[in-house]
This record gives C-alpha cells, sequence and structure tokens, in this order.
DNA sequence: ATTATTTACGCAAACGATTGCGTAAAATAG
DNA sequence: CTATTTTACGCAATCGTTTGCGTAAATAAT
C-alpha cells in the first residue's frame, strides 16, 4: 500500500515535471492555434470593436481555455506604464504605517495597481537610493513620508520633476505645489495637552520628534498653545527633540528626569511615546505611577498597558485610502492640469479611562 | 525682496517643467550622440571583450554624462528576469514578520534584488489572488508563509510548479520537495511549558494556532511534551485552536475561564498572546496577576507589560536571511538539480524576571 | 606574400505585447 | 450596377534592451 503511494506521487511528480517545461501561452500561440493573426487576437481580447462578434468568442473562449495571461513586463515596456505605486514608509512594523499601508492598498487593488512597500529605516541614504530605485523601476506613482533630513531628498524629488506623480503623506513639505494628506496634529496634540492639564498636570515635558519636519511642528504648536490656553508658561527646558535613535531619546529622558521632574509627558511619535513610558516605569514609586503619559501611537495592544498610555490615535487606514485615491488621480489625469491636494484628518485621543 | 524669491522659484519651477519633458536617455540617443551602433552601446556599457577599450571608455563616460539608467522593463522583457523577489506574509504590523521581511531585504538589497511585500490579512483567497499576480508579474521567485487554510494555496502552487522558485519559512508544508526555514517550534514550545511548570503551574492551557499547519502541530506536540515529562497529563480541554480572529480566540478564552481556570497559558502566536494577556487582565484579583502567560511574540514592547508576558522570541531577522539566501541560490541555480534544504533555528524564551 | 586568426564593431532578430494603417470583402448608397 | 462606406482582419513598426552572427580591418602565422 506504501508503495503505491509511493508510485501515485512519483506520476504526479513527473507530470508536474511535464508540465513545468510548457512556457506560459502567449499571444502568438493563440494566434497559431486559432489561424489568425496577432493582432486579431490581442483586440479580440479586450473586447474591440473592429473584431467580429464570432471571432471574439472565439478567441476568449480559447484563451480562456488554455489559461492565456497577457506578459505584464511585455506589457509595460509597450504602454510606458507599470500599473503599480511605491510607498516608502520609515518601518512596516510601526502600526501606524502598516495601518498606511492597509488602506492604500485597499484602494490600489481595487483599481487594478500593486503597491510596492519600501523601508527607509530612517536612514536619508537609503530614502534616496529607493526613491531612485522606484524611478529607474517605472512605478507609476509614489506615496512618500520623507525621513527625517528633508534636504537631501528634496533634492532627488527636484531632480525627478513631474516625472513620477507623488503624494506625500504624514510628514509633508511645507510648500503647496504637492498633493499632502496629514491628521491634525496641531488640533491632536491641542487636546492632548489640555487633558493631561485637565489632569491636573502642570510640568507637562513634550518629547518631539526631529525639528524641522512639519509633524513635529505642528505637534510643538499644539502643545504649546494648550498650555498658554490655560495660562502655563512654555518652558523650553521641557521640550525636548529626539531623533529616532534610542539612544537620544534615553538621554533626553534621563535629563528630564534628573533636573525637571515633570509630571506628564506628550510623546510625538510612536517609539518616543513606548520609551517614555519605559522611562517612567523604570522610576521609583509613587512616580512612576503619578506621572501621566499620552502620546501619539496606533499601536494594537497600547490600551493593554498598566498604568495606562493614553493614546493619539491617527486615522491611519483612511490616511492610507485617501492618498492612494490622490495619487490615482494624479495618475489618470498626468498632462493636465495639475490641482494640489491637501487633505487634514481628525485625530482622536484614546485610553483616557 | 520677497518679489524677487518669487521670482527665484518660478525660475526654478520653468526650468524644471522644461526638464520634465526630457524622456529618460536610451541606448539609441547615446548611439546616435557618439555615432555607434546600439549593440556596441551596450556592450561597451557592461564592459564586454569585444569591445574596444577606447571606445568603451567614451561610451561609459558619455552614458555617465547624460545619467543613462538601463529601462528595467525592457531588460526584464529580454532576459526574461525581473531581479525582484516577492514575500507573503498575513501582516506586516506583526513584528515577528516585519523582522523577517527586514532580514530579507538585508539579504535582497545586497545582491541587487528588490522585495515586494504582500499582505494575505489570513485570507486565503487573498494569497490566492496574491500568488497568481506574483507569477503573472514574473517575480523572480517567493518567499512564502501560507496562511492557516492550506489546501488551495497547495493547488495554485502545484499549478506554477517548478516556473516560480519558493522558498517557504515559518509556517512551512510537511513534505520535502520543498525549501523551508523554521524556528524550533517544538523545543521552543517545550521550553516555555517547562518554564510555566517550573513556576509552579500545573494546570496549563495551550492556546493554539489553527489545527493542521506546521507551527500548531510542532508547538502543541512541545507543549504536550514538557507536560508529559514533568508528569503531567494532557488534558485536552486545556488545548484550544484559534484562527486568526478575535471572536474565536476570545470564545475559548471565555469558555476556558469559566469551566477549567487554568492557572498558567501558552499562546502559539502573537495575535493569541495579546488576546490571551487582555483577557487574564480581565479577571478579578488576585487571579489576574496569578495566572502566568507566555506567548510567542517578537512585539518590541512586550517587556514594557505589568505582569509580565514572558515571549517566545524567534529569530526572525535571521530567519529572513536564511530564507533569502536560499531563494537566491534556487534562483541563481534554477534548472540544475535541485537540492531542497531545510533550516531550523532556536527560538529563546524572554521576560521570565 | 598568402592564409589564418583576432579584434572591434554593425545588422537584425528576438522578448511579448499594442496600434496605426492598409485592404479585401461585405454592406449600403446613389 | 457602379461608387462609397463599413466591417473585419492582417502587416509591420514600436517599446528599449540583448545577443547571435556576419564582416571589414588589423594582426599573426606560415
Amino acid at each position: 500500500m506504501k508503495f503505491i503511494m509511493q508510485c501515485i506521487n512519483s506520476l504526479t511528480f513527473e507530470k508536474n515535471l511535464v508540465m513545468d517545461q510548457e512556457r506560459p501561452v502567449k499571444l502568438s500561440d493563440i494566434s497559431k492555434a486559432l489561424n489568425l493573426s496577432v493582432s486579431t487576437v490581442s483586440r479580440a481580447l479586450k473586447d474591440s470593436h473592429e473584431i467580429g462578434e464570432e471571432t471574439k468568442r472565439i478567441v476568449q473562449s480559447y484563451a480562456s481555455k488554455v489559461n492565456y495571461r497577457p506578459n505584464l513586463i511585455a506589457q509595460s515596456l509597450k504602454q510606458m506604464n507599470t500599473r503599480y505605486m511605491a510607498i516608502i514608509v520609515p518601518e512596516i512594523s510601526n502600526s501606524f504605517f502598516a495601518e498606511i499601508v492597509n488602506g492604500v492598498e485597499f484602494v490600489a487593488n481595487n483599481h487594478g495597481y500593486h503597491v510596492v512597500i519600501y523601508q527607509t529605516h530612517d536612514s536619508t541614504e537609503r530614502e534616496i537610493n529607493i526613491i531612485r530605485d522606484i524611478v529607474h523601476r517605472k512605478a507609476d506613482g509614489l506615496l512618500l513620508s520623507p525621513s527625517t533630513n528633508q534636504t537631501d531628498v528634496n533634492e532627488v524629488m527636484k531632480s525627478i520633476g513631474a516625472k513620477l506623480p507623488v503624494v506625500y503623506f504624514d510628514r509633508v513639505p511645507s510648500d503647496n505645489y504637492c498633493h499632502k494628506v496629514v491628521c491634525d496634529n496641531y488640533q491632536a496634540a491641542f487636546d492632548a495637552t489640555t487633558w493631561l492639564i485637565q489632569q491636573g498636570k502642570r510640568r507637562i515635558a513634550h518629547m518631539a520628534g526631529p525639528s524641522g519636519i512639519s509633524i513635529s511642528i505642528e505637534r510643538l504648536a499644539g502643545y504649546s498653545a494648550a498650555l498658554l490656553h490655560a495660562g502655563i508658561s512654555v518652558d523650553p527646558n521641557l521640550i525636548r527633540y529626539s531623533n529616532f535613535l534610542a539612544r537620544e531619546a534615553w538621554d533626553n529622558l534621563r535629563e528630564l528626569e534628573e533636573k525637571y521632574q515633570p509630571d506628564a509627558y506628550f510623546a510625538s511619535s510612536d517609539r518616543l511615546s513606548f520609551y517614555c513610558y519605559e522611562a517612567v516605569q523604570m522610576l521609583p514609586e509613587p512616580r512612576a505611577s503619578e506621572v501621566k503619559i499620552v502620546g501619539f501611537t496606533n499601536a494594537t495592544f497600547a490600551h493593554l498597558l498598566r498604568p495606562k498610555l493614553s493614546a493619539i490615535v491617527q486615522p491611519a487606514f483612511d490616511m492610507g485610502k485617501i492618498s492612494a485615491e490622490m495619487l490615482l488621480n494624479t495618475i489618470t489625469k498626468k498632462n493636465k492640469d495639475i490641482e494640489y491636494g491637501f487633505i487634514k484628518l481628525p485625530a482622536v485621543l484614546k485610553n483616557t479611562e
């Protein structure tokens, strides 16, 4: 019995081997089999009006019988488009960006587009290489959240020019000659800070992201406005800029704790939120459980933390959807008059018990 | 002054517009400019021995001057390869898979390959469509961790046959006619369960993944072996299979708590670990802090949870690296005799205080 | 000096599709 | 019944490379 099974497997295996030799069927195969020209077959398959109904039926049924799939490489070469869009994010493991990607995929797939995901790991050098490569591979469009150091990237983007439709999201350039999708960072930061104030906090530290990028600026502005609105002066000592290296954030946190002992933290990014949380948990009680933290994060399990990490949750999925829609629009009406879009979505404060 | 700036910007803008009209330079542009044939230019650029040294220098320097980049689409069409590999994962926001992707990228990029990431969101239908699309787009290879329901996927993979080199990772088929990279799930589960036993736990529930897939089977085996090794009988009531829907896991957890009140949980996946943790935290004290949990997870911030979530951490980055290396090997020595590889890496238990 | 061999390049056919144009046959118009 | 239009298809160029083969000129061998 076992021997028989062995034989069957072996047969299946050989059959597969034979099938594997077959190359994918192409237009000329169909044209030969049906005694038609390649062009007729091509047109018949796309239901052209120049082809007789009868012929179309024959071609289409034969094509589906032999499981014909057009060679996308050849199509791309001829049509000068690839039907895929690229998205560049710092890190896919970051839930915020993962959700954005999901939103993008949702829209793109519905339009027959593919999404190719790239990670910069917050390295400008990688980012530039990626952008070059995307251009090189002829992506139809790019969704971009530029990494920390913007100047070089801008240079590259300039040199690419209108050759590649681009939609910026999250971190966006300040000028208005581009498509942008963001959340209302100012309002979110204002709300978060106001909430901390309502909890009785006064010495609220702000762990900001790299200075100079849009999100840092807007979140700082919202934080400051909330303080001033509550009649609290803004203490520059309580504001710390960190890039995305753990080291820098930790140094900032340690110094804040040593010198200023804030009674609350407002963290400007996912990673900063968790660094902050970790640093505070390492403090001796009762401070560890008294210091309140609110931070930008879309991490799915943030609500599991005790004491709580209050979270500003961005509508990442929608941001992704809208970004992709904007990109598809500019891809399809290329060469037409460009109308730059700027979408701002609200973020919500959660885990405030 | 502001007016002048405006003008400069305007000028730059127009200049860019002009540049944008330029299409990318191609071989024939170079050949015309240098009065050489296209073939000579092509060969000169790849340093062919059939071209005179002098000519090569001229061509190469001119090409780099005009910033020539070969059209990858055309190259792909001609050479019948695309120099990119696809990787299919359930969810990129899952740190385990994100790390795998990073490992894959690391190796692939070093070999001039691109990595295109696809998500199935644990939908077999999506998975099949993705695989078809990957074949369609002529990826050079595929890294695959098949989703829950394997049969349909196997069917598709069969029909693809040897046309596309594939390396399986994490969740792998049982047969030996394929390349596989996994961690030692059995040993990891054994260690985790043994640790719980050492903590004095006896009624250890196992939240298993979908039955039938490799990781579930091996982890269950390790769990059972550890119990038996400690002289504890395996109670089937304490073993619950959940697919990746939250609903099912929650029902399982509720029933376990109502009927059996385990004193520890061993969770078989990232998501299950967190569901488990959440469910236990919702129990009344003192159970909430007495019940110990250990689960497979690579989440970077798992160590922040209190009470602790002990974690079995897989060497995801290395798994990714090795998978990519295996794939590159089979891509390059296609048609040669295939030697199937099976790599098993150790996982480690962390957060055990 | 004659033949054989390199050397250094060009011609043209691929790769697999798309598409403008040309043209028989069929249909309609005059 | 001829003239014109429409229908239904084929030819061949094209997208940008790569590569087998052919061949002059230059060099080497006899």
